[in-house]
DNA sequence: CGTCCACTTGATGGGCATCAACCGAAGTGG
DNA sequence: CCACTTCGGTTGATGCCCATCAAGTGGACG
């Protein structure tokens, strides 16, 4: 699917199957400027764990997310990590009007890029000023979600922050694959990252992480099959428990079995 | 000078006089936008403490920031604060796109708005694309700024954490007023901020803030004037203690002066 | 001169980091 | 097929950083 050749129709062809048209940066441009992207745009796969820009080098080339998942992250000289931002489906990825971003980005699952040649998207920016408009509407959005996520890592307890970073991920992943909502609001999906990721993202240890979820596992609010596969059987305890609500009174000791 | 009345040629002489308009956003514009922005601003000031949009209770004007600091907050029902965001003078106020904003917006200090109402901005933009690409660049910038907000609350200690605070305020307020760079490097401002404040911004207590400033200036890379104002010595010295270097060897238990 | 408020300083404890051991799954090589 | 290693993850023991609770200080202001 991705080495359809390199003809005009045949791209817009490959555009018409894209599974995230609906959602992403082109689905909400005029007509020309959707059409001018479209023939600029080439798919890239990449594999997990690749990086993909860092802070001096960065790539040619500006993308959007077809599938998987990527995560900005900033590291100090000692080691210290922080993951500053999770990309999923459908979300735009570069830093326009910078040499070179602050953070590093990288795929924490396998991945499926539609990119466009740098010198290229700027041309079509030009050219196209509602691209401009639209890329705006979605950095406002990144600004927000970013903000939310300061107050989670400034001013939450270890199990808040766990539960919320469990919420995002399931709100981002569940509608886009399918997974059975069959089960009466049951939530199931892979978490795209690692323990260690979590707790990168978290501001917290991968010790910590563990251990709060098991917590929230005798809780019954999660369950888990594998490492990777979580099960939300009440997604709105999981909330609860996120926006910082301590309401559990009784259920919290039984914890002995 | 904000009681000019509403002629034309007098609101273009106010922008003539502007103190931030060759920092601002309509600095960046094509003159013909710039030129309707020019018609639709008007001054407005507040005293410190003045809470200027909220959650549900959107104003009806975006704003540029001519002299003041607003802070940016999200507030728990239990109490919990978390600041999300400094604007300083030059700053874009508002968020377009949205009905209304998620975060608390609040004047730390007394403050001297350019207003746009918000439909004629609206209006500005659209007729003007340039508008929404300069408003792009800013956003980018502040996504850029919170993202390293998130290593600070994430990663770092609550005494790198201060030193980051401070020297982020120095850096924006020092070129502004021009406050002395007479001595050799000193820099030396007002902080637009409560104790209180700065826990909100840092995700720690007012008391561990208090204690942290005690210790910094033990170290000698801060002194205080009055409780507002702050004097850095050797501004270097500060950032190498936000970035997180733990360098002091000696000087560092002579405190029983 | 008394009250208030922002701030400072002190005493204590808890939440999470740190250090360490262990576990299970996935290679790797003989 | 089975030792051996590696790596992500879990669990346990201990300690420290910072929150919490509490009291004290000093400037502003009526």
């Amino acid at each position: 699917m991705r080495s359809f050749g390199i003809g005009g129709g045949l791209e817009k062809q490959r555009c018409d199957n894209c599974p995230i048209r609906d959602w992403a940066l082109c689905s909400t441009l005029e007509s020309p400027a959707a059409l001018a992207l479209s023939t600029i745009a080439n798919f890239k796969h990449f594999p997990a764990g690749q990086v993909l820009q860092c802070s001096h080098t960065d790539p040619s080339w500006y993308a959007v997310i077809v599938a998987g998942v990527v995560k900005l992250a900033k590291t100090l000289a000692d080691g210290r990590q922080q993951i500053v931002g999770l990309q999923f489906p459908a979300d735009f990825l570069g830093r326009p009007f910078a040499a070179s971003s602050a953070f590093q980005a990288e795929a924490t699952t396998s991945l499926l890029l539609c990119c466009f040649p740098k010198n290229d998207f700027e041309a079509v920016m030009e050219e196209h000023p509602c691209l401009e408009g639209a890329l705006l509407r979605r950095t406002l959005d990144q600004l927000d979600t970013a903000r939310d996520w300061m107050f989670t890592l400034g001013r939450k307890t270890a199990q808040e922050r766990l539960a919320s970073l469990l919420f995002v991920i399931a709100e981002r992943l569940v509608p886009a694959s399918g997974s059975s909502p069959s089960d009466e609001g049951t939530l199931t999906f892979d978490l795209p990252l690692s323990r260690i990721d979590m707790a990168d993202c978290l501001g917290l240890t991968h010790e910590t992480v563990s251990r709060e979820l098991h917590e929230l596992k005798e809780k019954g609010v999660i369950a888990t099959r594998g490492r990777r596969t979580f099960i939300l059987p009440d997604p709105a305890a999981l909330e609860h428990l996120a926006k910082g609500a301590e309401a559990v009174t009784n259920s919290d000791s039984l914890a002995g079995s």
